[in-house]
RNA sequence: UGGGAGGUCGUCUAACGGUAAGACUGCGGCCUCUGGAGCCGCGUAUCGGGGUUCGAAUCCCUGCCUCCCAGCCA
């Protein structure tokens, strides 16, 4: 594979000894919601990197701010890194840990003369700012004496002082072209609960000055993080230069943005909260456990972000690259049974009426090992809805009056009738069977144009089937008019129940196992499923050439919607 | 009209002064007891304009376009 910039500059560190050929990179995610597809990228960096050169990757939360952070959210990320195989080592880092160091880094700036408290409100600290073209105001409180400062920080640590009443800045450049380095907040007062240090501290430093420091707590040799801190690389450097601490080196690279996918924490805690999807997990999700709960599998993941590359262009991949990616996997692995979603009664009315023969089948053409499982066959079976049309288009080769096709590892059957209700919708098919075909083949040679699913109506099971499309319509949901959001391009068709005929095999199928339905696409067996209620999640379709055929087709007629 | 970072097939990514390559998508075909998988093939790109050079995606100048930044969020 390609190297990348980042691989680049350590094979160049590594070369000219810097930092003794150590590489120690961190993961450092806010515990403020669950981690996207997105962060799955940072995870494959930075984990990658570090087992590629011998070195280790530090999880750590960035919990600073105690407003935003849960408990949950923690678990539910560590979880999250250990399923796509990121190896932390079993220690885990925080932020919140380094707090007092922190606090005597801070008041050693202020000793120095580099920081001081400042008095101003947060409405005058922003007109004080300036604006990107012209510099801002120092503030009044500038230049308070070491002492003065010292007392106030320590009262603002001692909880005297009211949320927003003071805030500790560094003293940098008010007029500096770069706006975080117009006096920066180091601290602000907020007397709030923190999920693990509890009422310890009224005070919390900003994540400028909490990010880099604690890097370089932690020896990290690379701080690889997205492009949207790169104007906050000259005050990362600022902080460890002034303590005279580590200096870990700042790298930025290109956040993932995929089409018909937000990424945005704060939209998808919004999707969450007001119930546009059912929790974090929803398989429409774009977050890890969602995915997962969808089916993918960590090593899809890793090959798809394996196959993003590493860039500092902002650009918009395909959702079509992750669908490959997890097609790809899952065609190697999972486990061939045969599942209606759409049942069409058929009679085969040259079978014997209470003949019950078991069909051989392949358990996975792709891997021999997989073995092979046994099938009922009987007079009346099931067949997919649109593997039948009384009035075939020009391409469609399956089953019509008159047709003879093959059902998958059983016999060739030929349509003989159809029986209509009083809407004049067929609901059910008749045939004949040639039982010289058992088992799919032919001895005088003939050859069938299709070969469809099927299961028998006697012995197939019912499972509730969620069959999902895209979250969004748009490729780019926040692409909205004036005055609206990106809840206003979300998909009414993400989500479709249906009850489905499955091959009795699969009765009890385990939570968390993966399967293809034949010529369908691939499904796992919902978290939530049990033996009395089943439930599968359809993970993604097969590629369906024939859609294709059709959708080209100059407007022929079309079969009706689907019915919800 | 400030600062920072970027512009290579439709998309993502290579090429590090020497034949613009790969993957995904798309389009053909072969094969097939999944219209799946697999196999074979085709197509389209260096943002524009100057310059340096035997030779430029790469170096220089210039113009254009895109993204990020004015939280006591991260």
């Amino acid at each position: 594979m390609a190297s990348h910039f980042i691989r680049d500059i350590i094979i160049e560190d590594q070369k000219t000894g810097k930092n003794g050929g150590r590489v120690l990179t961190r993961f450092p995610p806010e515990p403020n919601g669950y981690l996207h597809v997105g962060h799955a990228k940072s995870i494959h960096l930075n984990f990658g990197l570090a087992r590629e050169f011998g070195g280790r990757c530090n999880l750590r939360f960035d919990d600073t701010n105690p407003e935003k952070e849960e408990t949950e959210y923690v678990e539910s990320i560590i979880a999250d890194v250990k399923w796509l195989g990121g190896d932390f080592g079993g220690s885990i880092f925080y932020a919140s840990d380094y707090f007092q160091q922190l606090y005597d880094w801070a008041a050693q700036l202020i000793r120095d003369g580099k920081a001081y408290v400042c008095d101003l409100t947060p409405d005058q600290v922003r007109q004080q700012r300036g604006t990107l073209t012209e510099p801002g105001q120092e503030s009044p409180y500038r230049n308070r004496s070491a002492e003065e400062n010292l007392g106030l920080f320590a009262r603002m640590r001692a909880g005297e002082f009211p949320d927003g009443s003071r805030t500790l800045r560094a003293k940098i450049d008010m007029a500096s072209k770069n706006l975080n380095l117009r006096d920066p907040i180091m601290y602000r007062i907020l007397h709030a609960e923190h999920h693990r240090t509890g009422n310890a501290w009224p005070i919390y430093p900003m994540y400028d000055y909490a990010h880099g420091q604690s890097d370089s707590i932690e020896g990290i040799t690379h701080s690889i993080c997205t492009l949207e801190f790169e104007d906050h690389r000259p005050l990362y450097d600022w902080f460890v230069e002034q303590l005279g601490i580590h200096h870990p080196q700042q790298i930025e690279f290109d956040r993932l943005n995929l089409t018909y996918t937000m990424m945005s924490k704060r939209k998808l805690l919004k999707l969450v909260q007001d119930k546009y999807v059912n929790g974090w997990d929803d398989p429409r999700m774009p977050t890890i456990s969602g995915m997962r709960r969808r089916g993918y599998t960590p090593e899809a993941l890793r090959n798809f972000c394996s196959k993003l590359g590493v860039s500092k262009t902002a650009g918009t991949t395909e959702l079509a690259l992750l669908e490959y990616c997890v097609r790809e996997d899952l065609n190697k692995r999972a486990l061939r049974v045969m599942g209606v979603l759409y049942p069409l009664r058929v009679v085969i009315d040259n079978y014997p009426e209470d003949l019950v023969e078991q069909m051989e089948a392949v358990n996975n053409p792709e891997d021999a090992g997989a073995g092979t499982r046994t099938v009922p066959f009987s007079k009346v079976l099931y067949i997919e809805r649109d593997d039948f049309r009384e009035d075939p288009p020009k391409q469609f080769f399956r089953l019509s009056p008159g047709r003879e096709v093959r059902l998958r590892y059983g016999y060739f059957i030929t349509c003989t009738g159809v029986v209509k209700d009083a809407a004049g919708e067929v609901i059910e098919v008749h045939c004949t069977y040639d039982p010289a075909t058992r088992g799919g083949n032919a001895p005088d040679g003939r050859k069938v144009k299709s070969t469809i699913h099927w299961v028998s109506a006697d012995h197939a099971i019912d499972s509730e089937v969620r069959l999902y499309e895209t979250l969004f319509t748009k490729e780019d949901p926040n692409d909205v008019h004036e005055g609206h959001d990106f809840t206003d391009n979300l998909n009414p068709q993400s989500l479709t129940v249906i009850t489905a005929k499955l091959e009795p095999s699969l009765a009890g199928a385990a939570p968390g196992s993966r399967y293809q339905f034949e010529r369908m696409g691939y499904f796992t067996v919902d978290k939530g499923s049990t033996a009395a209620n089943l439930a599968f999640n359809r993970t993604v379709t097969l590629k369906d050439t024939w859609a294709k055929i059709e959708q080209k087709m100059p407007d022929q007629k079309k079969p009706e919607k689907k019915p919800k």
